[in-house]
DNA sequence: TGCGTTCCCTAACGATCGTTCGGTAGGGTC
DNA sequence: GACCCTACCGAACGATCGTTAGGGAACGCA
């Protein structure tokens, strides 16, 4: 349920002056809205009330901070698809089933922004080594959901089960850019309107022609 | 047509020794692939076999030069716009006239994607004096699909139109991630299968169990 | 009381950054 | 030949980058 904890080693914990989470939670923010390369070490630092040789003492290097928010990240998406999956009742129909899991990766997204939204903002630009390390996560996560789609949607061959996916992980995750929860209703019910559209079609919504 | 042409002033143009669009085109494949900040001046110009000072005879600054490939990467989706809009049949139906554009969007994007892969990738991480420039071009075109697409499906409310609006951005944009046209077909077969899908819905194809 | 560990500090390292200065070579114009 | 303009270059500027060395305060444990 908590993504944070695998990270951490969990000594004893002294909770009250944990700056390795404090480093973590902030870094990722930065780095979610500035950029990765933008973000210099001494950002952070003073972010967290810190100098910059102090990150030091929590992680190797600038990049093995980035690593860790980015496996956060991973954790959190691939933890809200499992329970999604234990979840669902047995004889759950397609489009609900979708939806299900639709609106799991959208709580993750939002519920862990800055560490999921630094694979969307980040991921393309960083460093080649790092990429290594996150990219077998989000392998096992990408195959997650061709297994989902290709069951919902048995007829789909699997090239377009691959466009289905990657669409709809277009569409998801550009929702850190553009959609307010405040303003504009809950993830619950945005999840439900790209799985009605997706099922059903816009045709049968707005009317044709 | 041509969506370089605005933006050099057009002089004699000895065209045999451009440097400056080479630069152009070289910096915004650096910036789409690297990234901004992660790409130095000294890459650029050894990428088009200068040396770093002589990037400053063509343009003030580096921002300026983001600045300038951002306005060529504007200036060729909405002229792919405008274009889909003169070719349109008059008593074209609404999916057809949606499939028009969205396959001028997609030609448009890939067609100069250096350019405008920047908006897609960079633009988020520019320094604000850089973003205030562009987004008076970015909402104008916004503008465009909102009227378009109120047309095509009057019965949706402003809200609704947005959620379509922006949800199609972020399909059509995530393309240059994973899109592959010399595998996959061509780009007019995507964007037939995006619209089909939007207006049908995938229940009427996938079979919905 | 002494010792080790955790956490954070000041100060500095070399590297790289965007940018500027003062050129030079070549071509066109008078 | 004098002149100017375009296109480019070498060298250097100050700033900032990631990172390291070494030290000090607070703590738990013997």
């Amino acid at each position: 349920m908590d993504v944070m904890t695998p990270v951490t080693p969990t000594p004893n914990a002294t909770v009250h002056t944990d700056g390795r989470r404090r480093i973590l939670e902030s870094a990722a923010e930065l780095f979610r809205t500035r950029g990765y390369a933008e973000t210099s070490i001494r950002t952070i630092a003073e972010s967290v009330d810190m100098r910059a040789a102090s990150i030091y003492h929590h992680f190797d290097s600038k990049d093995a901070l980035l690593t860790e928010i980015l496996s956060i990240g991973m954790a959190a998406v691939t933890t809200a698809f499992d329970d999604a999956e234990r979840a669902a009742a047995p004889g759950e129909r397609g489009a609900q089933r979708l939806r299900r899991h639709v609106a799991a990766h959208l709580e993750a997204l939002w519920g862990h922004k800055a560490f999921t939204a630094a694979h969307v903002t980040v991921f393309p630009f960083v460093p080649p080594e790092v990429r290594t390390v996150s990219v077998a996560d989000r392998d096992r996560y990408e195959a997650r959901w061709t297994a989902l789609l290709s069951d919902i949607a048995p007829t789909l061959d699997p090239s377009q089960v691959r466009l289905v996916r990657l669409s709809l992980f277009g569409v998801m995750n550009s929702t850190l850019d553009w959609f307010d929860p405040a303003a504009e209703g809950s993830l619950d019910q945005l999840a439900g309107a790209f799985v009605t559209t997706l099922w059903d079609g816009l045709g049968t919504i707005g009317g044709g022609d």
